[in-house]
RNA sequence: GGGCGGUUAGCUCAGUUGGUUAGAGCGUCUGGUUUACACCCAGAAGGCCAUAGGUUCGAAUCCUAUACCGCCCACCA
């Protein structure tokens, strides 16, 4: 056996993976006894390719998950991907216009449609899955679900029937989110605002002036609307009439008045157009007299109502008409420098047009939905879920976002006009329009029956992920089955929901987390998940968003694997991400983060190395009563980290278990204990033990390499991640010796270098310390290490005056010089010590002496204070010893 | 207009109910082939913890303002 001197991930990862998945330990057990840990993972678009967003929420969930199954939990990992209705249908319509030469792609009519989408996705979804596998995510591939599964879809159907039988699903004309260029609706949460300069225009209108940014809506416009106590109005009154010569002849209009008019902007009055105005469509509502009228086509262009502009194109009528309304003397002013919000589509980044259209809801206000025994509404379940703590948000500021976002909720517009996605389950008898519709999976008995034509919002199937997952696929085919039927007989469903952790960027909590609570409360009685993690979205260096367009700054994981390996993309994704925070990731940081594996394969080597030299066979027992100083400390060591690094994973602090990880294998265990066993103190079965669990440790965060090297280490025959977490020795270990020894080295290598002594030179060096057997034990290691030649280790003597001098835990260490040292300075850094040193335990006395302090606060915080306490009045006597001395 | 975050070393970031001399990685500088590792080793320099007040024996940490940066939400035509 002999291991190349630099790790190459490329070489080793995907026969790892193979390997890990032939082995079964993936799959969950739904009969098991141990406890369950679930997640279910946020399904990645079917038809995308692994970004970094992906990558960050692989490394954090397969980190939790390994080591939840290392703990002794039924660890679930539900993989999947998602159908992502418009994105996918606007990707194929595309696909099918420039390569197929189809020029109406729609014209093939929905079910070849429909079909080309699948076959698209089918052949596209290997790509994601694969890619997923190349991150080490240890999830159970044979329960994969994607969202437009059968059984997904009988779920989908199941829901929409039972909340429109609760009253919770209504259909209704509001005014929605129109997209003119992808020919559907989309909900509020999906339209972004963007800042525009447009011209904004004044114009007469009877004896009115009004302002617009949208002159091409005003052709039917005959309100003018203003505030009730606008001064100068007074005089026209709420319903009164006049003539006014407007953009196709003369209109008779009226004056409504309204609190909603801000009289501080423009001229205080405005015309309104409620069908494409949400904010008119509101005022509408609260003035019977207003009629909605529709002024643009759902294409984009006017309709008859603009009479010679009838037709035409929104952006291209907007000109002219200014130009026929100045020539009618009615333009008043134009204000170049005018700027303001324009909505668009976050999907596809088109205008949005709002129109009037007759669509799906949920009612999120309607008290029908029973939890925890009494009747609330949607919104209700949903806060109080929060409220009681039955779901914990990590960061807890996002709950203050979710609360904020909860109280401005307005009913969710499930419907939407593609073809791709869940049809909604409802018929009608002849048209759309007919009375006759029938809400059911099936269509009824008889002829003439239609399906709407509608599809579901994307998050309404994906709102039911957490357990829709978990419903065994053989019962969706029963139809006698009810909802209640299908949770009750699905083992999974039984044994791993409530899942337990969410994790997630911070982006989607609305779109996605919102509803998954509120599907999901309603849906089976129970929370989706105890836990929301939410991490921050990745950066470039320079903190922009990384954008597929610019190649210079978006990083692809996947060249990153190829490149550095996963494990180290998943480490630098890990280290110094904190929920809810954004995070920079640049190649170094990747790079940093391949040497950190590359020194644990070299460690890993020297010690492998040292097992072959002593012929070990299996692994070794540590022989408790012969251990060295440095086996000691490192043991300890150990036990600590083995702790801490449990408690921070279970409690999620995720960047900080991987930094004590990096810190304890670089920093304790190369650095000085591998060091300080070189030579005859070897111990191979110390060696082994803290080798072995720094590869468990470790496991989680870089499962390849370390799996790579369980299989080096003798007597090990079982893959490394079906290892349990390490425990604790139970022993005590003194680390005292070894720290002593580690700061004298430190010390003495520092002094050196102020006082340039070349490293390679060895030099004299005096000790005097209490202990001088505790020192001499580790003569040899600090002779080594610090390159001494001649030690001489005793209990006092005299102070040594062309010496360099250091003092450290009491112990005096000197290094002949023919320069003087400076006694003073080093009398003045006592004294500046012993007056801190005072005030600490002031403080710390002060804070031990209040009662509200002792009695409030934990056992182990007040002990610890006392602790520190004492141990800063041994070092404050010392130090006056010191100073005595001088 | 409302809300939330950030501001700590040249860069990217930690900093856990306030506690001795504020940490890490990268970068920089100096020196180094010593039984693994140059993807390495040893050492050094570098910080008025954004600013101004306050509470406290003691503040990067708690409070109040201010400034700059970023994000989210909101119907100003």
């Amino acid at each position: 056996m002999s291991l190349p001197s630099a790790y190459e991930a490329k070489k080793y990862e995907d026969a790892i993976y193979k390997k890990w998945e032939e082995s079964g330990i993936f799959k969950a057990d739904a009969d098991s006894n141990k406890p369950a840990f679930t997640i279910a993972m946020p399904p990645p678009n079917a038809t995308g390719v692994l970004h970094l967003g992906h990558a960050v929420m692989l490394a954090l969930q397969d980190i939790l998950t390994r080591h939840r199954r290392m703990k002794g939990f039924e660890a679930l990992w539900i993989p999947g991907t998602d159908h992502a209705a418009i994105a996918t249908e606007n990707v194929v319509i595309k696909k099918l216009k420039d390569e197929e030469g189809i020029k109406e792609p729609r014209e093939m009519g929905r079910d070849k449609l429909v079909d080309c989408i699948k076959e698209y996705v089918a052949g596209s979804q290997d790509t994601i899955r694969n890619q997923i596998r190349r991150m080490g995510a240890s999830c159970d591939w044979s329960r994969e679900k994607y969202t437009m599964d059968e059984s997904l879809n009988r779920m989908v159907n199941e829901i929409f029937v039972n909340m429109y039988k609760d009253g919770l699903i209504y259909r209704g004309h509001r005014i929605v989110n129109w997209d003119p260029n992808l020919k559907t609706n989309v909900s509020d949460d999906e339209v972004e605002r963007v800042e525009e300069k447009a011209p904004f225009y004044t114009f007469q209108y009877g004896p009115f002036q009004i302002g617009t940014a949208r002159p091409e809506t005003k052709f039917g416009d005959k309100i003018v609307v203003m505030h009730p106590d606008d001064e100068r109005y007074k005089d026209y009154k709420h319903g009164d009439t006049f003539e006014a010569e407007w953009i196709n002849g003369t209109i008779t209009a009226t004056v409504i008045k309204d609190k909603a008019v801000d009289p501080e902007f423009g001229t205080g009055c405005m015309t309104i157009t409620p069908w494409h105005d949400a904010t008119d469509f509101d005022i509408m509502q609260r003035h019977e007299e207003i009629e909605a009228e529709q002024i643009i086509d759902f294409d984009g262009k006017l309709l008859k109502i603009a009479g010679e502009f009838a037709g035409m194109d929104i952006k291209e009528a907007r000109e002219k008409l200014v130009q026929k309304l100045d020539e009618k003397g009615l333009l008043v002013s134009v204000d170049e420098n005018y700027v303001h919000n324009i909505a668009i589509n976050s999907r596809g980044k088109g205008m949005i047009e709002p129109q009037i259209k007759e669509q799906w809801f949920i009612d999120v206000n309607k008290k029908v939905v029973e939890w925890k025994g009494v009747k609330m509404s949607l919104k209700e379940v949903m806060q109080d879920v929060i409220n009681k703590k039955d779901i914990k948000i990590i960061p807890e500021r996002f709950e203050k976002t979710y609360f904020h976002w909860i109280d401005n909720l307005r009913d969710w517009c499930i419907s939407r006009q593609i073809w791709w996605g869940h049809r909604i389950p409802v018929w009608y008898k002849e048209d759309k329009d007919s009375m006759d519709m029938h809400v059911g999976i099936e269509a009824p008995e008889g002829k003439g029956w239609e399906q709407d034509p509608d599809t579901l919002d994307t998050w309404f199937s994906s709102a039911l992920w957490t357990w829709s997952t978990l419903i065994d696929p053989e019962l969706t085919k029963d139809p006698s089955l009810s909802m209640e039927d299908l949770l009750e007989k699905s083992p999974d469903f039984i044994k791993f929901h409530p899942t337990h952790v969410m994790e997630t960027g911070y982006d989607i909590i609305f779109f996605w987390v919102a509803r998954m609570i509120l599907m999901t409360t309603y849906a089976t009685k129970e929370i989706p998940f105890d836990t929301v993690y939410l991490h921050g979205l990745i950066r470039t260096r320079e903190g922009k968003k990384m954008s597929k367009s610019d190649p210079e700054t978006c990083i692809d994981p996947l060249d990153m694997i190829n490149e550095y390996g996963a494990d180290a993309l998943r480490m630098s994704m890990v280290i110094g991400n904190t929920p809810g925070n954004d995070m920079r990731l640049y190649e170094e940081k990747i790079k940093g983060y391949r040497n950190f594996t590359n020194k644990l394969w070299n460690a890993s080597r020297f010690v492998l190395g040292i097992f072959e030299e002593k012929g070990l066979k299996e692994e070794p027992i540590i022989d408790y009563d012969n251990l060295s100083p440095a086996d000691e400390w490192i043991l300890g060591k150990l036990n600590a980290k083995i702790e801490e690094v449990d408690k921070q994973l279970t409690e999620f602090n995720i960047s900080d278990a991987g930094q004590n990880m990096y810190s304890f294998l670089w920093d304790d265990f190369c650095d000085w204990y591998l060091e300080l066993s070189k030579g005859e103190a070897q111990n191979p079965a110390v060696l082994y033990y803290v080798l072995k669990n720094i590869l468990i440790l470790l496991h989680p965060f870089i499962p390849f390499v370390t799996e790579e090297i369980w299989a080096n280490m003798p007597g090990q025959t079982e893959m490394l991640i079906h290892q349990p977490y390490p425990e604790v020795d139970g022993k005590k270990h003194s680390q005292e010796a070894t720290e002593n020894t580690i700061a004298i080295i430190k010390s003495i290598r520092s002094m050196r270098a102020e006082n340039n002594i070349e490293p390679a030179k060895k030099a004299p060096v005096i000790i005097y310390a209490k202990d001088v057997d505790a020192i001499k034990k580790n003569e040899a290691e600090i002779m080594k290490m610090a390159r001494v030649d001649k030690l001489t280790v005793e209990k006092s003597g005299d102070k040594i005056k062309n010496a360099a001098a250091d003092v450290v835990n009491g112990i005096e260490i000197f290094i002949p010089l023919d320069d003087l040292v400076d006694l003073e300075a080093e009398k003045a850094r006592l004294e500046k010590e012993i007056g801190n040193l005072e005030g600490y335990i002031k403080g710390l006395s002060g804070k031990l002496g209040n009662d509200n302090f002792v009695k409030n606060a934990p056992k182990e915080v007040v002990d610890g204070e006392k602790a520190k306490l004492s141990e800063g009045e041994e070092k404050l006597a010392k130090f006056k010893e010191q100073l005595s001395s001088f």
